[in-house]
DNA sequence: CAGTATCCGGGAGGATACTG
DNA sequence: CAGTATCCTCCCGGATACTG
């Protein structure tokens, strides 16, 4: 059992047990996460339209990854009884919520792509 | 200028290269990156100091994640050569431009941690 | 169309031992 | 103190084939 005393940073505990860091951030940690969140934030999509967007993605990592987001809320599973079925994938509110502190942290990668390629680089000269 | 072909989101093309989501984003998912950056936005911190801060992780991955850092010109690591020696880590300028747009996905992870782990068990029921 | 099922390789990451 | 150096395990994710 761990009685360790709490190191807070941001509020938040480093020990591995209830960090709402490691929790979170752990899905951002997939390959595909946060890549299916920002395509859904521009619309609710199927599962193809999907497949076409994120060309290099794989059938059964698709399937894994909006099954984990449908798992943790974020992602929201209609299925119309047409024939052949069809299937729409969208953000719920939570995953919007979720889009809106991943968007500055997509727009800071854009801003300072160019920055970290020339650091590792630099490092990799070294 | 949005292109049926090209399909960009967040003005970022869903294309695997020079995609910077990716490349930076995939640093993101490494398991020790993000928690590293916010110990030392904190404070700059020496090799054991962050050994104690984050207690689960093994001395090979610190050092390889503060490598991995230190490469893509997120952490400094600045050497006094006194016995033994002491190695202090810091955030550069870009780390700590980093770590602010990072902090508001940390704050929204406590703050949403609750609703992910219901999200969880409804999910696991079904 | 929207998925399962199965196999498989590679890399992330842990444990341990040694060192300047 | 701040690392290397190995070894090893697990599981992420790709490839392929099959299905309702």
């Amino acid at each position: 059992m761990d009685e360790e005393r709490m190191i807070l940073i941001n509020g938040c505990s480093f020990s591995a047990e209830n960090c709402p860091v490691r929790d979170v951030l752990g899905n951002v940690g997939g390959k595909w996460n946060t890549l299916m969140v920002q395509a859904l934030a521009e619309k609710p999509m199927r599962f193809s339209a999907l497949r076409r967007l994120i060309p290099d993605i794989s059938q059964r990592m698709l399937t894994q990854t909006l099954r984990d987001l449908e798992r943790d809320g974020y992602v929201e599973r209609r299925v119309f009884p047409t024939k052949p079925p069809s299937v729409e994938y969208s953000l719920t509110p939570l995953g919007a919520s979720f889009n809106a502190v991943l968007e500055p942290l997509v727009a800071w990668s854009a801003a300072h792509h160019a920055a970290i390629r020339d650091a590792r680089a630099r490092f990799d000269a070294a």
